[in-house]
DNA sequence: GTAGTTTGTATATCCACTGAACTTATTCAC
DNA sequence: GTGAATAAGTTCAGTGGATATACAAACTAC
């Protein structure tokens, strides 16, 4: 009954289009048109005609032309810089905060309001970011830029199809519709999405081209709730209704103690940071750094509890792993300041628990974005989206 | 520096063709051009030169036309019959198989010889498939038939990218390049892929259209080792190196038994197939469905024992499913005849410990193709890259 | 200044889809 | 039977987009 839509012979100019673009903006360096023929296989004459057309619709721009050997020097091309951005907004346990990212990667204007929201009434502090948001928006429209898109990233099981949050256990909400209740403005795309998810795409698009992690790895976040997503070749893998990753709810010992998601011996309740900051006795309000610089400093009583939480972390890793065949694991949140103390044991669990260990160990880094990530992923996956089918662009710029 | 190829003139043909050609293959009944059209979007004009181009090339065939109501009578199109076919090959512990497959999904023709080859000699033994292999190719061509490519099935960990086999333990085979020692005909595309992997793709495909599992699913095959697929919207999930679906190395309990791998606690050691057939006194290299009539007529003690395999199951299902967020698991090989045995543990376990049961309850069925799957699987792999891009065997029909 | 080299643009051509008119084959009404 | 109505499939001029080739532009090197 159903199948894939026909190709026209507009798709080809919308895939070319894409291919280019994608180009311009994932390159080390500018490339030149003559650069983009070589690399894409086009005709030189095609990448002319395509190139022309995203310069008109200002995604990318022309740099001033440095000659460098013999022959005509070429012209160099980027990705412009505030022309079309992307909003990331999200709420969570601990801040809100909403960023506008352009298609260079840069931070155009941004807001993050510190203090907990544990417990807030949904209602009350999604209005707020609203009205923060429209701001945001207001203040960058004026700047004559035109924003492509909004992502909303909440720390809790978000059902992407509806855009409808199921439950955030560390905010204490429930079955909320969010998206009305920050009244963006009408025609704008927004979504809504896990944080954890979010801040995963950061780490692939959110930094120079240069330190981007690899286009295949699984993020591990550590907060309150233990966050995953895996990303397999620069596509977030979000499962049928964007639930997966759950990570957190790995069983570490079906013995053991029971978890808030009313299972027992859930990786949480070994390795999420309500018990991390119980071992050096701090509350689970506390700033990440203090609990890093706390641990980082503790006694052997605290280094025992890390270790175990490194070896829950390294067990639920190596079951992903097994099931998933990635190399790469990037951790996020508290994680990553506290690598240095939880690498040997999660290595060690990686080594002995994983079947493919021996002929390809798996790679265990800090998360090469860390400062609000989810904020920049979300405004990345909105470029991303115009990157991927500029064609609208064009025709509004023709129109 | 890379990129995604240019989109050419040729790459619409290319897709409409398989966009055309899945179509009416993957359909329940029977398509006319007018449907095609309608269902693709392309106009009846369209649709008719790349249908008359799949039916020169042998993909399809147009049956009597019946007349139903006023107007002129549709012409039906189906997948031809014995024109273009598919091998699957396959070593197992206790069998050693070939089976060649045509579009509408019947078997042509195969050979499967039972028999233990448990520490049998990688290369006598692979020599001899090749062997059959070749007699197999030789009736099948000689009645016409072209081969599109061939599949071999093994029980183990094997590299998609190199086509080599790292281990596969239950054989006592390790580092085996098998696709040479097979002596298939040049010319002949053949892969080597996992036995599990390729026995999930038989669900897709190998049964008619109206009994084909959903297009995502998780597909738990139980034998001496525990295999599993990850199939996503009709694609096999394989990872970087097609190592994927380890389900039989999650760890159930840290402090669990030592198993083969190295680690302790492994899914293996609690509900593989030697801990079955140990519960009932049978030996290793019973048929599998002695032991579930063993098992079924079973005492308390072993029904206690299939119980602690089934919790160990559904955890494992569990840890996957919540990473996943994939909401159908079909069981295979051993377990497909244990489905009313396991079934009741299983879905407990995952209805307590998948953090979106609540919201979407996890379905557990038997897999629906079960007598050698795998063969089906390889076979139907190979079809499936025709039908994926028709245009060779476009250029082949008419040059 | 001239030759050599590379970049980017212009023009004719080709290929595949579109749309509208046309042919073909059936049902139904009389 | 005959003819209108209806739907399937085909034909053909038209269009959009990529290609290929030739050419203009801008630089280095001698």
């Amino acid at each position: 009954m159903t199948s894939t839509g026909p190709a026209r012979q507009a798709s080809l100019r919308e895939r070319n289009l894409a291919t280019i673009a994608r180009a311009v903006i994932d390159a080390p360096d500018p490339l030149s048109r003559a650069d983009l023929a070589a690399c894409t296989g086009m005709t030189r004459a095609t990448v002319s005609t395509l190139v022309d057309q995203l310069v008109e619709a200002g995604l990318l721009t022309e740099l001033p032309a440095v000659a460098s050997g013999p022959g005509r020097p070429a012209v160099p091309l980027a990705p412009a810089a505030r022309t079309v951005v992307g909003l990331g907004l999200e709420v969570n346990v601990d801040y809100l905060g909403g960023r506008v990212v352009d298609l260079t990667g840069a931070i155009v204007d941004e807001f993050v309001i510190a203090g907990t929201l544990r417990g807030s009434s949904a209602t009350a502090t999604l209005r707020r970011l609203g009205h923060l948001a429209r701001d945001l928006i207001a203040r960058v429209e004026s700047r004559g830029m035109r924003i492509a898109g909004a992502h909303l990233a909440l720390p809790g099981l978000v059902d992407t199809r509806t855009n409808l949050l199921r439950i955030a256990p560390n905010l204490g909400w429930s079955d909320v519709e969010p998206l009305p209740l920050l009244g963006l403005p009408a025609g704008l795309p927004a979504t809504v999405g896990n944080e954890a998810k979010l801040a995963a795409l950061a780490q692939l698009w959110g930094c120079p081209v240069t330190e981007r992690a690899s286009r295949t790895f699984l993020y591990v976040s550590g907060d309150v709730g233990i966050g995953a997503a895996i990303v397999i070749d620069g596509e977030l893998f979000g499962g049928r209704r964007g639930w997966s990753g759950e990570l957190g709810h790995i069983t570490i010992d079906p013995a053991g103690p029971r978890c808030g998601c009313g299972a027992t011996g859930c990786l949480e309740r070994y390795a999420g940071k309500e018990v991390l900051v119980t071992d050096v006795g701090l509350g689970i309000d506390v700033a990440d750094d203090v609990l890093v610089d706390r641990l980082s400093a503790a006694d052997d009583a605290a280094r025992a509890a890390v270790t175990t939480a490194g070896a829950a972390l390294g067990q639920a890793m190596a079951d992903a792993v097994n099931l998933l065949d990635i190399d790469t694991v990037l951790l996020g949140g508290v994680y990553t300041g506290l690598v240095p103390l939880l690498r040997p044991t999660i290595t060690e669990q990686l080594r002995t628990r994983v079947l493919g260990a021996p002929w390809a160990p798996v790679d265990v880094a800090p998360a090469p974005v860390a400062n609000h990530a989810a904020l920049t992923g979300g405004a990345a996956t909105s470029l991303r989206a115009v990157v991927a089918d500029p064609m609208p662009w064009i025709a509004a710029a023709a129109g």
